[in-house]
RNA sequence: CGGGGUAUAGCGCAGUCUGGUAGCGCGGAAGUUUUGGGAACUUCAGGUCGCAGGUUCGAAUCCUGCUGCCCCGACCA
């Protein structure tokens, strides 16, 4: 992409509104606009990433065997009102009215719809399990939305939810998903930490949240060094293996958000040298909560024996638009952004520094075609700025790689790679340059 | 929802106390000189001063009501 017939628009200086570093760096590197509180709009460099990262999450479900749909945005209350939720709900939920005066809402999760909607078509044991999963924007109308798109009202969520014969093969199902989240968070860069979290009136063991560690994360996190270490599986994975003792693994050390720290028995479990104190975001929880929906709702599966019993459900999600904001907290420097590789909206950017002269000009077209025919997302910087501008510009937008195309380097035959997260630059050919990104 | 702020050009702000017909910086446009870490100068464009009433010869400024937005707390993916 060329940047001259691109939409992006930097900002110098920073949005007053903005408190938190990756808010701040979002609406500076022209990534979203904010419409109304906890609305935004993506603007095309922003959209990008939160493509990148929806697609990381749609892989990975896919990996483990979960099948997408789309359920809508807006469901009707009497949906609701079947699990006593629509009263129960209070007033973040969006209620709207049709012109019939048909009451609607704007849904804040999906439990209900995908429960009638399983339960529609499914009828006997012999079609479980099954793992449906959508990626929807949803809504909840938060008191005080903040941190920009890590808490917004109108949020980007991926919902998966499983239907189980018994509680068995529902662990079975968590499990996966457990797994697959250790994956989805690895690939976008980020240490992830699984937590347990509360169950609520439900009951049970079986929901942890997953927090990734940032310095200025909203919630304090303590955990044992040793989660840190242990290696996330990778995309050969047998999800048809039991999976017990690898969330054994990682479930053992002790890991705790602020809220539920136990002191006394973190330092009963945990070595003094092991012990870590940091900050972290929440980006998903996985959630085992039995017949809680199904029940209910009289979602009845039909099993050997000609018994009827409601399915045992659970329920995982991952706040894809949060991830935006969470990645930055956790990747970032005094000049912007630096985006990991997998969800960087372009893998690099050529910087022409002598914007008009024909040789940084041929140089730098050459370099572009040859990008964008192997295949590699570039944003080639065309535009008349000054050097120190496109330099300011790459860094803030935080795009992998740099190719800086100036007249000293050109005059020895060289053009100049950086890389962004290092700030480390050499000075290579052109067609090095160019194969060093494309891969051999 | 409690507490505290704020609203003036795309962004950051001054002007409000003491009423007199709107200003600065960034950004945008044009030109000249520049050209390896956010250039300099000149010129230009851009505002129903959040909205609605009221007071006044005259309101960004004073009064009343409303709304948006932000921060702290409680709550949350």
């Amino acid at each position: 992409m060329r940047l001259s017939r691109y939409f992006l628009s930097i900002l110098r200086e920073v949005p007053k509104e903005a408190e938190i570093v990756s808010h701040r760096l979002m609406l500076r590197a022209g990534l979203i606009r904010q419409e109304a509180a906890g609305i935004y709009a993506w603007l095309p460099l922003g959209f990008r990433v939160l493509q990148k990262i929806t697609q990381i999450v749609r892989e990975e479900m896919d990996r483990v065997g979960a099948v997408e749909l789309l359920m809508p945005t807006l469901q009707l209350a009497d949906l609701w009102r079947q699990t006593g939720r629509y009263d129960a709900y209070g007033p973040e939920m969006l209620r709207i009215s049709d012109r019939h005066k048909r009451e609607l809402l704007y849904g804040p999760t999906n439990e209900e719809m995908i429960t009638e909607i399983f339960s529609a078509y499914v009828r006997s044991y012999k079609d479980l399990p099954k793992l449906l999963y959508h990626i929807q924007w949803k809504f909840r109308d938060e008191l005080r939305p903040r941190f920009g798109v890590m808490r917004g009202r109108e949020f980007l969520m991926k919902d998966a939810y499983s239907f189980d014969v018994d509680e068995a093969a529902a662990r079975i199902s968590y499990n996966k998903m457990f797994v697959a989240y250790l994956r989805i968070f690895a690939r976008m860069g980020l240490k992830a930490i699984p937590v347990r979290a509360e169950t609520g009136p439900i009951g049970g063991n079986l929901s942890h949240e997953f927090i990734i560690l940032a310095e200025t994360g909203e919630s304090a996190v303590y955990c044992d060094s040793g989660i840190l270490d242990l290696p996330v599986p990778g995309p050969d994975m047998d999800y048809e293996h039991d999976l017990e003792p690898l969330i054994g693994d990682w479930t053992n050390f002790y890991a705790a958000t602020g809220d539920v720290h136990d002191a006394a028995r973190f330092e009963r479990e945990t070595q003094a040298s092991k012990r870590i104190h940091t900050r972290g975001i929440e980006v998903g929880q996985v959630f085992y909560f039995g017949e809680k929906y199904s029940k209910p709702m009289r979602a009845l599966i039909t099993h050997a024996d000609g018994s009827e019993r409601p399915f045992q459900g659970g329920s995982y999600g991952v706040g894809v638009s949060r991830l935006a904001g969470a990645i930055i907290e956790a990747s970032h420097d005094e000049n912007g952004i630096i985006w990991p590789e997998s969800v960087a909206p372009f893998k690099a950017g050529i910087a022409d520094l002598k914007p008009g002269d024909p040789a940084t000009g041929q140089v730098c077209e050459e370099i572009y075609a040859s990008l964008q025919k192997a295949g590699v997302e570039v944003l080639y910087d065309d535009t008349g700025e000054r050097p120190g501008a496109k330099f300011a510009r790459l860094d803030l937008i935080g795009l992998p790689y740099q190719i800086i195309v100036g007249p000293k380097s050109l005059a020895e035959g060289t053009v100049e790679l950086k890389v962004r997260a290092t700030g480390a630059r050499k000075n290579l050919p052109a067609a090095a340059a160019i194969g060093h990104l494309a891969g051999r």
